[in-house]
DNA sequence: AAGTAGATTAGAATGATTCTAATATATTGA
DNA sequence: TCAATATATTAGAATCATTCTAATCTACTT
């Protein structure tokens, strides 16, 4: 099967069809060897970039919010007005540099979480994120 | 020592003149014995429930930004458009109710984070937060 | 008290995201 | 294939949180 087919599986799953536009955003979201993350705006320039042609923002929007409440990809919780997304779906953590802006995974395996206290009642938990920022030796 | 001696005393230290509007929000967010968690557009609801008076949005940012750099508020690391601020102060965490859109703070103590990865070569941990997110029993 | 510097403010501007409605493209049924 | 229908794409408008700006106000100096 080639990458084409997956992106077709892909978009079809999320109730999409398979279009010109949104068959290049797959290319640029998943036919890399590294996950990586990235923001509307950013994604946005790397396929004007490829396609030679300008794709809109609602397009990017409807695309990438499908995907994720399909779970193809996570949204990253960080404070700030933009938001980020990531195609490392899998449960993991991260660095994250606000000098540099720059985000770093941590996988899951290498971090653990202890001494939680007891889960308001009727509540269950749905997911433990930890941020671990860093900076610059001054 | 009265509370708007106190109040007085945290907006000169952050650099900010005591007036009406200011001594205002300072009531709201200090004349209580728990700290709680709000965002800009709760703050200005509270505030003109108890003045019967407008404040500007511009005055409520530029009050609570200086209160954050001065350390006397805490910003919320939360995804979602809204800022959320917090006036306990002390280094501690969230659960996160999605289904309420609530925030209930966990303690450090009662927390404990290990196993981490090595830092990035030339930068040091500024901070480790950890996010809960809850939800409901289905 | 008048003049000046700086602070405060209401409302305008900005920027990310969502919505809308007109156009374009794909799919269906014959 | 072709017309009929359904869905996708798009530019730009609308919306919402946040930041900026310039007019007004306040406090200080002389």
């Amino acid at each position: 099967m080639d990458q084409l087919a997956f992106h077709t599986r892909r978009l079809r799953v999320s109730g999409l069809r398979p279009t010109k536009q949104r068959i290049a955003i797959c290319k640029v979201l998943f036919d890399r060897k590294e996950t990586f993350h990235f923001t509307i705006e950013k994604l946005k320039k790397i396929i004007e970039k490829g396609r030679k042609k300008k794709i809109s923002v609602a397009t990017l929007y409807n695309t990438v919010n499908a995907f994720r409440e399909k779970g193809y990809l996570k949204e990253i919780v960080l404070k700030g007005n933009k938001t980020f997304f990531d195609t490392n779906t899998k449960h993991h953590h991260h660095f994250y540099d606000e000098d540099m802006s720059q985000l770093v995974d941590i996988e899951d395996k290498n971090i653990s979480v202890d001494y939680l206290p007891k889960i308001p009642s009727g509540k269950k938990i749905k997911s433990i994120e930890v941020l671990v920022k860093i900076e610059d030796y001054k």
